[in-house]
DNA sequence: TATTGTTATACTCTATAACTATA
DNA sequence: TATAGTTATAGAGTATAACAATA
């Protein structure tokens, strides 16, 4: 044991390269499709809630509003989303996908599938159920959607 | 049930939230020391490698070559680590933390354990052990680092 | 030729803070 | 003034690929 004996059990480190790895293999999948991780995240977002406004959305999936403002941009552009102004607040608008964008999502979800099939095989359907269920826990205790498990 | 009935389920989405939560906390811890995440990760293998080429480091911590040179670079401007030539073959060289990174890396992991102690406390020391062996499992069995669990 | 490491380039991701338009 | 959203700026993190030095 050294000075600095469970350096080793960091949670934080171990998480930090798992996730990496998961995403990293995930972008590749995506890549064909001209869609970024961060994106499918917005994209998978907005199939859970509807029609949303940029701030909402922002404190749904943990971001600020200018990462929430350049990624809608960017699926804009795109045409996976469609933005939809508010007669009542002309300050306001809300997001939503467009009828491409509603298309691509099980797509898009059928690679998420194929990925975490491929990473998590080497646990067993129980384990897998476990991690799941305490990054639940984590998210909802930790307050960092507030949207309890989208 | 919609038509993509688990898209909550998706492990690779939970897990990039979280891990994205608990990296950005503790880059705001390690911000006063003028360490970043990714370095903290450097120093904290080298800490339990002693010294080691370049390409070894990268294959350990799941990273390129250019990677990894970037990150030394920065690691050696600030003095926290050295590099020592190898005589028997001149292309290669080794790294290894200095006198000053060496006596960094407690007050680090000091800083890491109060991040892991804030975010996890949420669940029980019970729950806790079980997440770290279920990324051990993750790291180990889909060869994210060729050191078992570091 | 093959290998080690560096460098050049390019993106994604994200934050902070200043700004604009509306309320 | 306060709020919703955008934009400007900055920097971390990482990859890919071209390159230099050495073997």
């Amino acid at each position: 044991m050294s000075a600095v004996s469970d350096l080793a059990s960091h949670t934080g480190y171990l998480l930090r390269m798992v996730s990496n790895a998961v995403s990293q293999r995930f972008a590749r999948k995506l890549a064909g499709e001209d869609v970024t991780v961060a994106e499918w995240a917005m994209l998978r977002s907005l199939y859970g809630s509807g029609a949303i406004a940029p701030s909402a959305l922002a404190e749904k999936m943990g971001m600020t509003k200018g990462a929430i403002s350049k990624l809608a941009d960017r699926l804009h552009e795109k045409g996976l989303i469609s933005r939809t102004g508010n007669p009542e607040d002309r300050r306001g608008h809300s997001l939503s996908l467009s009828t491409a964008g509603a298309m691509k999502v099980p797509l898009l979800a059928g690679f998420a599938d194929d990925n975490d099939a491929a990473f998590f095989a080497v646990l067993s359907a129980e384990e897998h159920e476990r991690l799941r269920d305490l990054l639940r826990t984590l998210i909802v205790k930790n307050g960092l959607s507030t949207v309890p498990v989208d």
